[in-house]
DNA sequence: AATCGTCAGTGACGTTTCGTCACTTTGTAA
DNA sequence: TTACAAAGTGACGAAACGTCACTGACGATT
């Protein structure tokens, strides 16, 4: 009574993960709001049903490239995290990791903040779901840890009233809005023409820090120089492919 | 040779209303993701082309009821402008207002949320866009005002190389953050529970307050109770259906 | 080697939603 | 009363979704 087994596991996900890159390299051709399953399945060597079986519906598909996306983004702050240089430098790049993420890959970007509304996440699959949390939890590894580092090495005191895990998501949330404003800015044409993504975020972080007493405050030191030399030493590469979508990041 | 005009343009614009509140009230009942065309057009007297020469597409509606949320939203801004009490604490009080609306119009909320996406602003009408720029100024307008007030009294300065406007983006982007990411969280399940949005608020916009000098700085005087009261004698109608709904404003 | 059973893969099909347009109704002017 | 233009209607075709009855490939059994 054994059962045939003609399926290994890797070959599944491997299959898995060639629609995902089609998905992805499909919303970046088209744009996310034209992305199809029926377009989907037709860039990929695989029938409808084998596609649903993989992804429940267009939604779960959606998840997953977030989900990827975070993956993505957990790698930069894990080197942010990595760096070798002042806590709140170091905080600084992960938040400037946060928004190389957002320029280098508008498409992942995109789809992650999508991914936070109701109408995606409340028809994606049980599975997805849970890979979001551990991705979730993945993320704030990085963030935590340089916390933490500032708490031993004094140059953070945690104010009153607040524990580690709401600093770290101080920080997240005022990251989240500058760069997600920001960047649906940058494509429309609104008013806000002299809002510069990178100067705000550097801006904010900045107060946001000095209100923290993160040392050493902005006042004791000029961070601009500093966080391009630190930039370019951690994400070189990504940097480069900045340049060559045209963009330079420019704080002045 | 004169063309018999059979609408009046006030006319129409109740239509439109008409079309608008039975669209938000379906939100409600059945939810943002849920929402079709011609479920919009059943609940409402007129045939679908006239719900098309109204709005021009599905995310031209959404649009729709995301300009008026900001409305709405307008309405508490400006009362939280117009509050008796220093510009820290008028700022602080705007920021809440913010919060009371998503708490109050969760449906609101969440369109204004999802017509920032590329897949809505791409398809809704040239109209629809300029309403929605009107809109945004209007917002401002408070804003401003408090941060201007502030300069005035000298309870704020301008950091170096900031604006008056980049102040008040780094406010407006702090709260969009803060009350973005955990709205989303409080909907599904995820393990950051001890973050309650209120209490998050409240220490996020202190944070940032303090990183900007706005005195009085939170050390020197704390400002909780002070917040509920103000809340309450400016929001008092709106406190009351917060509770009303089970749910109680709580900074501990 | 022949047969059987199981399961992955397929794509045609029924359903839902969208947005349009040919036609009807309404109201004013001649 | 007639003529005519604007406003309103809802049936319809297109597009997208997701399912399911079928196919065929492969291992197990005889």
């Amino acid at each position: 009574m054994t059962p045939p087994k003609l399926l290994d596991e890797n070959g599944l996900k491997e299959r898995e993960g060639k629609i995902l890159i089609a998905a992805i390299s499909l919303i970046r051709e088209i744009g996310l709001e034209n992305i199809t399953m029926d377009k989907v399945v037709s860039k990929v060597p695989f029938s409808k049903g084998t596609v649903y079986k993989h992804y429940i519906g267009k939604e779960d598909l959606l998840l997953a490239v977030s989900n990827h996306a975070m993956e993505v983004l957990s790698d930069l702050f894990r080197r942010a995290y990595e760096f070798d240089g002042c806590s709140r430098e170091r905080m600084m790049l992960l938040n400037f990791s946060y928004l190389i993420y957002a320029i280098l890959y508008p498409e992942l970007f995109q789809a992650a903040i999508c991914s936070k509304s109701r109408s995606v996440i409340g028809k994606a699959s049980e599975k997805r779901l849970n890979e979001h949390e551990q991705l979730e939890a993945k993320l704030l590894i990085s963030i935590n840890g340089i916390v933490e580092a500032a708490l031993l090495d004094n140059s953070l005191t945690l104010p009153d009233h607040m524990s580690i895990q709401q600093l770290c998501f101080a920080n997240w949330s005022m990251s989240y809005g500058s760069i997600t404003l920001l960047s649906s800015e940058v494509e429309s044409c609104s008013g806000r023409t002299d809002l510069i993504v990178e100067r705000e975020l550097l801006n904010h972080s900045n107060l946001l820090f000095d209100g923290m007493g993160w040392k050493p405050l902005s006042s004791e030191k000029k961070s601009c120089m500093e966080l391009t030399a630190s930039l370019l030493s951690v994400f070189p590469a990504e940097l480069e492919l900045i340049e060559q979508k045209g963009r330079k990041l420019n704080f002045s």
